[in-house]
DNA sequence: TCAAGATAGTCTGAAATAAGATGATCTGAC
DNA sequence: GTCAGATCATCTTATTTCAGACTATCTTGA
């Protein structure tokens, strides 16, 4: 049945990390990461500053410490993401009129654009690498994932770290 | 329902982030190897050591580069992991007769000990973090990540590069 | 037997990562 | 008003990571 590769992939990994959730979450989460990273690579992106982009273009953030709480990043990761991104004027800089502590990103045009190609080869990365499974079963394990955050493992999801 | 926390946690992601599996699947995986490793920290272990003490205890990976490969390590990463293991006494490697490029990597009656104990906070950490999750949508959940490695995300699980 | 190429482990250096410190600014209690 | 403490972005620094080079060894095929 579906279970094909398991035996030839992870038949010589311990029970104890075979049985859990956690080693199986990193090599799947790690291999996802390595189908994105690749895909976005052409474009002069990773998972991680196309996450970025994506967050600034959506507004929803205000601050630069909020954009990294959302998308997963630790605060000095995320500078450096910004200033790569505002090198090559994917976004700017501006101040914010009612903090003068604060940034405010935005996009740019060229950056809309980039994000608008970027999508779609991400996009294109989850169909081709999930071709085998049914929508209705990665939309199955996707609300699993999230309901996982109700329990007790929401205490290390907002945790400072770069988690892409 | 369940998805209590989604709303709270993810509502500000942007939905290319959402929608797919790559992004939730990174955060998930980051926040129990977080958990992991807060459980493992008092052994002086993290679930890096920890995957490779289990590993060459099981006796199923024959050379270093066997154990990397298991596990998901670059094989650089290893040598400084069972440097490490080593300097504590918990391995030790030893010469290959049959290959003398090799090294055998085995463990000490140490750390059969500590991987006993590292076991148990690794299990406790599972039950503790997924007590909300019922144990078969644990398997589940389980059984469709390990899926995912049938169709074509195979092609990136056993890339080089350290997952944990 | 020898050469050519593969493979095991290690080393090196460049890049990425993240904890902690810093300077500027805001906020709230008094 | 002002002072103490929180917060935002950034910088500094120590650590981690990993690609590529390197040595020693094995394998294969002439």
């Amino acid at each position: 049945m579906e279970l094909t590769h398991e035996a030839g992939a992870c038949s010589k990994v311990p029970a104890v990390l075979r049985e859990g959730l956690g080693w199986p979450l990193a090599r799947i989460a790690h291999a996802f990461a390595a189908a994105h990273n690749e895909a976005l690579a052409p474009l002069g992106l990773n998972l991680r500053t196309f996450a970025v982009l994506v967050t600034v273009a959506g507004g929803a953030a205000r601050s630069q410490l909020e954009i990294a709480q959302n998308v997963g990043l630790d605060k000095t990761t995320l500078v450096a993401t910004i200033d790569d991104l505002e090198r090559r004027a994917f976004v700017f800089r501006k101040a914010d009129p009612d903090d003068r502590r604060a940034r405010i990103v935005e996009i740019t045009a060229a950056g809309e654009a980039l994000m608008e190609q970027a999508g779609d080869a991400v996009r294109a990365t989850e169909r081709r690498v999930l071709a085998d499974t049914s929508p209705e079963h990665v939309e199955q394990i996707r609300a699993s994932l999230l309901a996982l955050l109700s329990g007790p493992l929401y205490a290390y999801f907002d945790r400072a770290g770069s988690c892409l």
